[in-house]
DNA sequence: TGTACATCAGTGAACGCGCGTTCACTGATGTAC
DNA sequence: TGTACATCAGTGAACGCGCGTTCACTGATGTAC
């Protein structure tokens, strides 16, 4: 066997990594297989040794946001308290969360923050991608709603009673809402009064108190 | 002159409402010119007798959602109560308002409803085109805008103090985002949920009254 | 340890298809006489 | 009223390009001896 199993396994994780954020910028359809390739830095022919076509491809990219060896450039990004890949810590989570905000507030505030906003390329995938993946296939629907359920019970098990759940829904809609619409207009200070008004309000569905949003 | 100002008029008008539909189910680059044209009853050829190109016909499409010539087939859509075409009744509100359920609140109601949800091609625009807005050209976003302003103008204009507007930002949030994001999901249980939650949601922020949702 | 071999990740030319766009043409209609 | 003409919306063949996909080949690397 040449080429080690660990070789090829990094490779289909640098063109998983290359299509998320080429996917998150432009859309799916905007992208093609060659812009993937070399953003990877191979040639087009070796996709096909890793996915059979562009619509495996789809699918795969979504989930890739969800894996444990994710990719590195985005774990130092400010708004990334990486709600996706905290579950590992649970055990940790009695030490003294208490005396701090709680991480639910810090997703919130790093969601609207102007970095995520400004962020492109690593955003949230429930913001880069939502109505492409409502006219996707089942595969990457069912990819989307994995990353959805791990954000919601993120956000739920901060929330005190009552209706945590439908809060936590809310919370979700007001963060995926607030960011795409204020990313869908020309005019920068409408932009930043939605993202505001958004984050306001879903501070205090949280009932966390209020702050500056930058 | 022959063909009559009118003709051309109503042949463009005739282009514009197949490419809204088609966009708000497809997304820009899914749709190709000659779909839009044989939905139309024409041959791709006469297209660029009444647009230069594709792009043009992008912004065009969605402010074609704000014309006041607008297409009869979303007239009598359960969930339209015409937020962007209802300014002319102005004139009219001090009638009996006050007994009624306030306009926005039907606004909310409709935006939420299951035919909305349903309705991929006649839907809000804020909603089928949102993440390809974000992506797409200033005069695209400039026509998102417009269309935006005119429904938060409609939701604020019902709503009591304190913070009108930001209130009504966070509404447009939460309804766009709630739609957006239930409608990417393959679970259709967790769909309603999201709806449902961010409908109430909604209703508390209004200052209304509790109600079910279809 | 060194050499021959087998494997298969990666390369890049090639293919076919669909799309956006162009263009010579058609034919429906308004205008001039 | 009727006829010749001019206009231009609409047609459909054609073109070029980029894309997804295929495939014969290369060459790096692990294995067998």
């Amino acid at each position: 066997m040449p080429y080690s199993a660990e070789h090829k396994r990094d490779t289909r994780h640098r063109i998983l990594e290359s299509a998320r954020r080429l996917f998150n910028r432009k859309g799916f359809s905007e992208v093609s297989i060659g812009e993937i390739m070399e953003s990877a830095g191979l040639t087009h022919g070796g996709f096909y040794r890793h996915f059979t076509g562009k619509d495996e491809l789809y699918a795969a990219a979504v989930e890739w946001f969800l894996c444990k060896e994710a990719p590195k450039p985005w774990q130092n990004k400010p708004w990334q308290s990486k709600p996706w890949q905290s579950k590992p810590r649970q055990p940790r989570r009695n030490v003294s969360a208490a005396s701090r905000k709680p991480r639910a507030r810090r997703i919130v505030d790093a969601y609207f923050s102007r970095d995520h906003f400004d962020d492109r390329e690593s955003c949230c995938p429930l913001i880069g991608l939502a109505s492409d993946v409502a006219r996707g296939s089942d595969a990457v629907k069912a990819a989307y709603r994995e990353v959805l359920e791990v954000l919601v019970q993120l956000l739920q098990a901060d929330l005190d009673e009552p209706r945590t759940r439908e809060r936590a829904l809310a919370l979700v809609a007001l963060c995926v809402g607030g960011m795409v619409v204020a990313r869908s207009v020309d005019d920068h200070a409408l932009a930043d009064d939605l993202r505001r008004a958004a984050h306001q309000h879903a501070l205090r569905t949280g009932g966390w108190s209020s702050s500056r949003l930058r």
